[in-house]
DNA sequence: CGATTTATTGAATCGACTCAATTGATGTGG
DNA sequence: CCACATCAATTGAGTCGATTCAATAAATCG
């Protein structure tokens, strides 16, 4: 029963392992968890839309998708990125309605963590509750630097930084191979998510390119040079919390 | 017993209360909590910094306070607000270290929770505890609204909404004076909030005098239609989620 | 009261935007 | 499997919002 292979839950559990130690029993919670409802959606297709009552927890199992909000007037903004193994917002359903969307970026499946589920987990399995109050904080944590790209980056600096920010929560989850990874993200969505215009994200990726900090052709990113892409950015991987916390929430099993 | 009056303590219950009942109990714990380890700051001072352990969860009785980030050149960037009433996130001690700091805006008085405390909310007081998510969860909210703000708003659409959203919060917590509140931030604190530049917030501050969206004078903030500015800054309230979520939330004593 | 912080103004510049057109991919149906 | 349609990426030119630098005026504070 070791090694979960590339089944979908493994990105969840391998992230959730960089901050506990999870036993079988945990495992099988989480496992349990994650069969209970699957849904499947097509690229580019809303798995929730603001106005809508929260009555779950989404747990991405393969894909991606994107937190994002708009304007009356179209204006759009891409506010976070969700990737294998993300959870979005635990607890949302004490809410009375959503206030962003979440959509696909690829074909994405889900499975839909109930309320039950969640109190199961608080009263009985103290590390996945550890886990996963670890993975919301982080989440905030990232909130916040994008707060900080928005506002204080530059056009060069805010795309360098967005590529290690993915690289490294992909690497977390198991998803790089080498220096390279996966990524779907069109011009049009690293607009939406950086602020910038269509176009000047277009410039801005040939500047990286030619300054050889990145490679990105098709749905491939290369990123030769870890370290000089973090400086471009000013990158501090501090907010992503990938400290194992010792002894303390270790299973006993 | 009853009515708080003008106690410090009394901004965060009636924020509480906002979203649940609270019982007579769940009172007295919140007071006996905002009575443990209080301390005070000067204005300007930092009340935590990045790099240290968060050993406990802050609560903010009097004063304003803001978090914010730094790089390495100098560029600081304040991404969040810390109103009377509001708290630091919660569990934060399951982190080994800060990757923000706080700071704080005017004087303030804090009161320091310990984590035994949270551990004996979750298991005793029901109501505290979700009432206690609810503000964690509006946070991540805000976060993201300033995710959007940065991204897509105007300079002087950002402003606008800074100052709806302010005002909103302070309501909540029994801060405003009618159309009026308190508003000790400085040009160049609402620069660092908004990423723009001092001389852009002053000349952005001046257009919305112009046009009696606002009346900044001395510390005093003045909304003589508040409609009008929400327009001005594309604001929609529900990002606060200040809905009452009804009866089964509250208490039965 | 002088000292320091905060707010205001002007002028020149620049980063990023818009508009508009073109090239290159991707994908689908006949 | 090509042809057409659509979507994604690229390029050029002109513009504008916001910036920087620098100086001055007004508040605030000890």
């Amino acid at each position: 029963m070791k090694g979960q292979g590339t089944v979908p839950l493994s990105h969840l559990v391998r992230k959730l392992e960089q901050f506990v130690r999870l036993s079988p029993a945990d495992r099988a919670m989480l496992a349990r968890a994650a069969s209970e409802r699957v849904r499947n959606f097509a690229p580019r297709a809303d798995i929730a839309r603001e106005g809508d009552r929260p009555t779950e927890v989404h747990l991405i199992l393969t894909g991606w998708a994107c937190r994002y909000k708009q304007l009356e007037d179209g204006r759009r903004q891409i506010v976070s990125f969700f990737l294998p193994g993300d959870i979005c917002d635990l607890n949302v359903f004490i809410l009375r309605e959503m206030d962003h969307s979440i959509g696909t970026i690829t074909s994405v499946t889900i499975a839909d963590l109930s309320r039950d589920f969640f109190e199961e987990i608080s009263a009985s399995y103290p590390r996945i509750a550890s886990a996963f109050w670890w993975e919301s904080l982080v989440n905030s944590a990232i909130q916040r630097e994008w707060t900080m790209s928005l506002g204080q980056r530059t056009a060069s600096e805010r795309m360098a930084h967005l590529f290690c920010e993915i690289f490294f929560r992909l690497r977390l989850a198991g998803l790089t191979q080498g220096d390279s990874c996966d990524f779907p993200l069109t011009q049009a969505d690293l607009a939406d998510a950086t602020g910038l215009s269509k176009v000047h994200v277009n410039r801005t990726l040939q500047e990286l390119r030619s300054t050889e900090l990145i490679s990105l052709k098709g749905k491939s990113l290369r990123i030769p040079n870890l370290e000089r892409l973090m400086n471009a950015g000013l990158f501090n991987a501090n907010y992503l919390h990938m400290e194992h916390e010792g002894r303390q929430f270790d299973s006993n099993e």
